[in-house]
DNA sequence: AACCTTTCCGAAATCGCTTTCAAAATGCAT
DNA sequence: ATGCATTTTGAAAGCGATTTCGGAAAGGTT
């Protein structure tokens, strides 16, 4: 227990500056005291000092990978995917990831020395935060979120969102809802936009009577939402901002005696772990979590190399998975599948 | 950017050694000087640096949590919240979380000297590796998981299911089955132990053809195992040993054509994100996440500062959750509800 | 054999902080 | 004032690596 460099200088015979010239693999080394080297470290099972070696060399090979401490109950399933993802990146790279929630300001003592850049996940970091970090020169990245002039890796919210309504007109909807949690999310703002998008290129009318929103951040609020979108109209199909959001509203939907996707045709947003247990399965659109993850550590290694290379903005896309909650074309189900006809 | 405990000295008027001291909260400084040093510190916004403060006191205040690389989906929810919730009480006895991955023997080159201690998370952990560490004395804590002589933070999985299969029992069924992804996993294994020691307790047979398992880590596993059932038996109710598969299962007997919890009442166990959204929502075993990652920490810290303490096995129980899944007493269907009755 | 390059390697400084040890300052009693 | 016991403080030695700089060894030429 804590053989240094000293230890192995002495087996091998040479000076500690030879022994740490070998390890690092410089140049200049004649290759039979390479060997030498080699083999007494080996024997004395040296793993060289994390502290030391990062104080004489400032680097920690550690990134931070912040979220906000408090997020949606489901975000921690997808944040954890995106993690999971970012670690494994960052492992091949040599780097360690150290975990944290951010809490309000959070003064970030990590960022001194411990961290050589930031991953910052999910659009409910504090913008303060963000600009704060921007104006001081530390290297880091946002995962779905973004603000103009820093690097950031998002989610073709937008894109995403106009797909899956795209799908709903081409199976015959014409009265398409919307519902999400709360518009003020910057993610479920997109998906809306994308909605409305979807709506205006293939003609229909965007009316506000389609769109309802659920409770903040309180359970159940999908539920909500449903409830309020049947208050004020009766669609035949509703695109929700999230997998949790829909199922939710799924539920409201059935408790008011409609069959889906019969009565009512639903798509979702995220493709997490519910969409595929939910009933009916989830139609829904799937975000590449492990892609945000890596693309993160990725370009964060990248900007911490070359720090003054110019803010990137990566956006990777979706896909729509087909399940069963949309059901087939609404026009197929007056003249009945050929098959089906003699039964 | 680069303010060292040299400046605040040269500023204060001190060594130093002084400067330290009072960031230390050491004894035996004048009010005086501490109060300049202080101001000194303060407004040159000084901060120590963690390498170098690591590598003369040895400490890096850091734990590493780790999770098994190949876990089934549904985990990363669960073990995310575990994390954030170590890493809420780490973060308020000063330390910070290293997160990682461990790749089947994973040689584990952070436990030299990065970090104090390492949580475990899972019953996936290579079991060699537990040994290893346990035999290097390197301070650790086991979750979800346990082997004799090591710290660990078990959930009372068998006292959960047995509770679960009691209410089920208390209902007045008495052909109750038991499902799980695969019986190797530990945690499964005692909830299994837990529906068998009901059955026992409550003068009930056990018969082998009442319990079925799905395909080891394949998803839908929870569906081929309840068709598995359906073959070999028609149990009115069914403990299942987590809550993904529980859903899975659900379908499985929708497709069969039974109504739940009519035809087939449920109970899953976790308590995860898809419990309450489950149609129907599901009656199930709630796993105290947060305390699981409180008392990880809390113990490995101890074990830190009291190093020959010996080994403990801490077992956060659980609670049974009722939904609907369960439906109302099996007797109460043959007897309407006094309300009902005119109807 | 003497000399000049190159190639290798070691001494010592450094990174920024903690801590021991002894010296300086202070307080108190005489 | 003087002496002694206490408090306070500073000088310097680590902690365990890396790295600069110059000297020693090796290799090549006349």
């Amino acid at each position: 227990m804590g053989v240094t460099i000293h230890d192995v200088a002495k087996r091998a015979g040479v000076s500690p500056a030879t022994v740490s010239r070998v390890l690092n693999d410089r140049p200049g080394i004649r290759a039979e005291t390479r060997e030498r080297v080699l083999k007494a470290a080996r024997e004395l099972g040296y793993i060289p000092d994390f502290s030391a070696r990062s104080l004489a060399t400032k680097r920690t090979h550690t990134l931070g990978f912040l979220v906000h401490a408090r997020h949606s109950l489901s975000s921690h399933s997808f944040y954890g995917q995106v993690l999971a993802a970012a670690e494994k990146e960052a492992r091949q790279h040599g780097y360690h990831l150290l975990f944290s929630t951010v809490h309000d300001e959070a003064p970030l003592m990590l960022e001194e020395q411990r961290v050589e850049g930031l991953i910052l996940a999910g659009c409910d970091i504090p913008r303060a935060l963000i600009l704060h970090l921007k104006h001081s020169g530390v290297p880091f990245v946002l995962v779905d979120n973004h603000l103009p002039g820093v690097n950031s890796i998002v989610i073709d919210n937008e894109g995403g969102a106009y797909e899956a309504v795209s799908h709903l007109i081409r199976l015959g909807h014409r009265e398409i809802g919307f519902l999400c949690e709360w518009m003020e999310d910057l993610s479920f703002a997109e998906r809306f936009a994308g909605y409305k998008r979807a709506l205006q290129d293939h003609g229909l009318p965007y009316r506000p009577e389609l769109v309802a929103e659920g409770e903040p951040r309180t359970p159940g609020s999908g539920y909500i939402a449903a409830q309020r979108l049947l208050q004020k109209a009766r669609p035949s199909a509703v695109f929700v901002a999230n997998d949790l959001t829909a199922v939710e509203a799924m539920r409201a939907f059935r408790e008011a005696g409609l069959d889906i996707p019969k009565d009512i045709a639903v798509v979702g947003f995220d493709d997490g772990d519910l969409a595929p247990v939910a009933y009916p399965p989830l139609t829904t659109v799937r975000v590449f979590r492990d892609a945000l993850g890596i693309q993160a550590v990725r370009r964060l290694l990248y900007i911490i190399e070359h720090p003054s290379t110019p803010p990137l903005q990566i956006r990777v896309f979706t896909k729509l998975i087909i399940r069963e909650s949309c059901g087939t074309p609404l026009h197929a189900q007056l003249p009945p599948m050929p098959a089906d006809a003699g039964a």
